[in-house]
Order: C-alpha cells, then structure tokens, then sequence
DNA sequence: CTGCCGCCTATACGGCGTACATGTACTACA
DNA sequence: TGTAGTACATGTACGCCGTATAGGCGGCAG
C-alpha cells in the first residue's frame, strides 16, 4: 500500500547496485537499502536470508551480464576476449567487483565462461590442473584491475579520495632526489592513470602473454 | 598498573597482528585488542588516532617486514625476486595483506621496493609511465595471491572454510556431465590447491614472463 | 465467514567505532 | 617537599550496524 511498487528481489538487487555504484559498497547497509523503499529494514529479510545472501545475489547480477565471447580463436585471442569481457563487465559496477569470485561456479555464466575457458586452456596443451590455476589467476586479475584501478581509490569514502592523492603527492614531493629519483618523477603516474584503457589493456596483455609465454617454454 | 607491561604501538601492533592471523581481520577490533590487554577500548586511542591509524600500521609493519632483493639481477631474475619477496612477506600474514597496498609509498621499505623496481624497469627500457604501471601491477598481483590462495577462503570466518569448500563441490558434482566435463573433473583443483608452492611460482612466471615477453616485443 | 499465507512492521539485543569528560600515577621543577 | 604538568587510562554515552523474535494485516481459497 505505501509503496508504490510491490518488492521483489530483483527489484532490490537492482537499487542495491545503484546505492553501490554511487557510495560504494560500505554505504550498501540494509537499513539504507530499505529506507530507499520506505519500508522497514527487516522487511529485507523476507527477500533475503541475510546480508551475505544479498551481496551473493549481487555478485550474481553482475557476473550474469557478462557476455560470453566469441569460442573461436586461438589462446591468445581468445584469452584476451575473455579478460576484457570480464573487465568490461565489472567495470560497470566497480564497488561490488569484489563479490564476483565467490560467485564463479555458483552462477551459470560464471560456469559457462569457465568451462569455455578450461576448454581453450586444454586444447592448448596445458594440464587440466594447470589449466585450473590458470583460469581462476584470469579472473582474479580482472577483478584486482577493476578494484585497484589508479585514481579510483574504491577503498575510500569518495569524498575522501582527492585528499588522499594530495597527501600522495606530498609524501612523494618530500622525499630526498638523490634516493627516490624514480618516484619523485612519477608522482603523476602514482596517483592516477591518465588513460583507463592503457591500464586495463596493459593488465591484460601482461598476463596473456605470459600465459602464452609458459606455455610455449615448458 | 593493572597490566604486566605498559602498553605501546609496537605492542598493540603486534598483538592485532596475532589477531587477525589466528581470527582473521573481520576479528580484529578495537574492542577485541583492548581486551587482550584487559583495559578499556578508548586506551586504544591514545596510541592510535583511530582505527585506520591500526590498520595502516599493520600494514606497515608486513611491509617493513619483507626484505629488499638483490638489486644485481636481469630484469627477469630481478621481477622473480621481489615478487617472491613480496607474496612471502605476505604469506605470513596472510589476513592483513590487502593492508599492504595502501602503505607502500608510505613505508620507507615500500619506497625502497618501488624504487629498485622502477630502476630495473626503466634499465630494460620500458619508458617511465609503463614502468609505474608495472611495478604497481606486480604489488597488486603479489596480495591478490596470498589474498585468494585456493582453499584458504581468507573472507570466510575459519569455522565456516570447509562447509564453503563441500558446497562448492557438490555444486560441481551436481552439474550435468555433457555440458560442463571439465568443471566436473576439475572439482578438486578448484576447491583448494594441492601445492601452495606451485601455485605461487605459476602466478609469478606468468606474470614476469608476461612483462619480459611484452617487453621484447614492443 | 474463516483460515491460511505472503509480505511487512515493531521492538529489542548485542556489537561496532568513537566523541567527550574525567581520573590517576609519575616526573620535573619550585 | 609541595605543586603543576604530562602521559596514559577509565567511564559514559551516541549512533550506526546486522538480525532474532513476535506480531500484524490484506487478499485469496475453502
């Protein structure tokens, strides 16, 4: 009666993402999720049986709206489909990227694109264990880029996140130049990136090279 | 009075430092510390400006904990040896490592790390800017695999590691055979890996070699 | 009309970080 | 030897958090 609209758990994913995506995730509280409803904080407990299963729900959602790429190519193309598919994706909603690992083989994206990747990595000539590490190595550094992409500083309070890169800045204008040359010089590149895309691309060609890279050598 | 010895940063850091390796750093609270010297919660902020203050002193305190490699190496050997450096410094604590990041241009350790490390770089010809990437790469790739080492669940509160493991394999178990053979046959590799050591020298190879082999090519 | 069921409310508890005010020992100087 | 100051700890309280437990309340089936 009070709300406008009936709560569903999508409906609640969805604003959960949004308070997410703009305060990050810290400010994701339940109490906060059900004010943006009007309703009473325990009402999200009908939807969900607890937090943890809110942010599984989350994780979810983000990992479902990953598109699967393209199964033709080879390793290295098809490595590198697959890592930007996942950074992309995450991208979108970098507070919650987080949540993505746990939900790996809980979601059935997250099992296709696995399965897929374990297939190209085999074919390939690696071990199904190897091939294992691998896989899970591909994902968790498409979410330690999204997560630790300089300048964004997710771990911070946002409006904390300028202060933080000037007292950067300081420490590296104050250090002596005959010990730190190097970092005094690149003070600017520690506290941002000045192009997104070379960062993730940079990531990303880095680890699929080297995966190519061993698995040429062995 | 009260206490056998006076209370100290070093002291306090010391013992959330325990904490947080035996508990876990969801454990780790100021309450919790104060107890372990049986005095109130608010004697903790005569040492300490707040609980971030704690927190970037742990951090502190593992980076400062990690030894500086030999600088007298190839860019390759040179890469091998901080990151080894680096993931085993961390590996002692492994509760605490996401602390890392943030203390390494504010430890003087750090400092000296990224450094060294921006001299290899440059040596080898990466330009400047290429160089900070890397080397802030490796740091995060150096926490993101003490932080998620398979079967280790750093995010799940110890008791609950093995009921976390038997879900996931029964999940994999359940799955149907045609569509996912090799998540199937996979299901122990990726509930915990069978040789920590290979695990980290696998993520390490890839990613030097990654670097070396991007590198050649430009 | 009645009873159930789906969804939400009311109240309360224990835990968290921490602001603010208040001791209390010890040290140094008069 | 008294006294002021300083280093360190306590006491109390506040506003957050997740959530256990119990109780409504509307609509649909019998």
């Amino acid at each position: 009666m009070k709300q406008k609209i009936s709560l569903s758990r999508d409906l609640l994913v969805e604003r959960a993402l949004k308070i997410a995506d703009t305060d990050g995730l810290d400010a994701l509280t339940i109490r906060r999720l059900a004010d943006e409803f009007e309703v009473t904080p325990m009402a999200m407990y009908w939807h969900f049986a607890n937090k943890d299963a809110l942010l599984g729900a989350i994780g979810e959602a983000v990992i479902e709206s990953i598109p699967l790429p393209d199964a033709d190519a080879d390793l290295e193309n098809f490595l590198t489909a697959v890592m930007t598919s996942l950074v992309d994706g995450m991208r979108a909603h970098p507070g919650v990227a987080t949540l993505v690992a746990y939900q790996l083989l809980r979601s059935e994206r997250g099992r296709d694109l696995t399965e897929l990747t374990l297939a190209h990595l085999t074919d390939a000539g690696l071990d199904l264990d190897r091939a294992v590490a691998v896989a899970t190595n591909a994902l968790q550094i498409a979410i330690m880029l999204v997560t630790s992409e300089p300048g964004l500083e997710l771990d911070v309070p946002a409006e904390e996140r300028e202060a933080v890169r000037a007292q950067k800045r300081e420490i590296l204008a104050g250090l002596p130049a005959d010990r730190y040359p190097l970092l005094i010089a690149s003070a600017d590149a520690f506290t941002s990136c000045e192009d997104s895309e070379d960062y993730y691309e940079l990531g990303i060609t880095t680890f699929v090279s080297g995966v190519v890279a061993s698995n040429r050598k062995k």
